[in-house]
DNA sequence: GCCAACGTTGGC
DNA sequence: GCCAACGTTGGC
């Protein structure tokens, strides 16, 4: 994928062990968990490798997963490696005109090696990184459902329920941890909106649609 | 495009 | 380890 936007090492979440200990949770019955992922639904080419840095819900509803790499966070970095495969993410839109919550993805598998970070032509390439000595993980979504309708920033800000998100507090974290409870009060103000055909972020005003007739 | 918030880097 | 300088995120 991309989306530097998606974002922050701990030996006690690291690798196999950790795995292990997730899996034993699961077969015991552990409680789905939830969290939201931040990503870009609109062109932006990175300066360097002039990749388009874009990855809306959209793009993750055509394709059957995608990793969730390009996080450069380690706190960001440590959601992930805390994620299990059911793991439930609201999918949230950045760097629009009207940013906010715009659907569901699902955690489909736990966190692994970040393959952008060994590839040269990646706008997420790190030198330092090495096979032997990974310096970021990511895990695979995929997509679940689109909402009817965005639930934006503005409204999540200003809803006293809400002032505990790790969204509203740390504005700048791309991976953040989602209580069960905001999920579900999330879940509801979703259904409280009337239905919308598209709630993707629209165009600014002030760039021309070069494909226009 | 501006800029506040905050993360990272590197000199000392 | 401190902290100034710098870079990035992302709302507005």
């Amino acid at each position: 994928m991309s989306s530097g936007r998606k974002v922050r090492k701990n030996k006690r979440n690291k690798g196999p062990s950790r795995r292990h200990t997730r899996d034993e949770e699961h077969l015991s019955g552990s409680e789905t968990r939830y969290w939201l992922i931040k990503s870009e639904p609109h062109s932006r080419i990175d300066g360097r490798t002039g990749r388009d840095l874009k990855f809306s819900l959209e793009d993750l509803s055509l394709v059957d997963s995608e990793p969730w790499d390009g996080v450069r966070n380690h706190e960001a970095k440590r959601n992930m490696l805390d994620m299990s495969p059911g793991d439930v993410c609201l999918f949230y839109h950045s760097n629009c005109p009207t940013p906010g919550i715009v659907g569901l993805a699902e955690v489909v598998c736990y966190a692994h090696p970040d393959e952008s970070q060994f590839d040269r032509a990646s706008p997420y390439f790190a030198s330092k990184s090495t096979r032997s000595n990974p310096h970021w993980w990511c895990v695979d979504v995929k997509f679940k459902r689109r909402f009817r309708a965005k639930v934006t920033l503005r409204s999540l800000k200003a809803d006293k329920n809400l002032q505990h998100m790790v969204l509203v507090r740390r504005s700048r974290l791309s991976v953040t941890p989602v209580t069960s409870s905001e999920y579900s009060y999330i879940i509801e103000l979703e259904k409280s909106l009337p239905d919308t055909d598209d709630i993707d972020c629209q165009p600014r005003l002030n760039v021309s649609k070069t494909h226009e007739v």
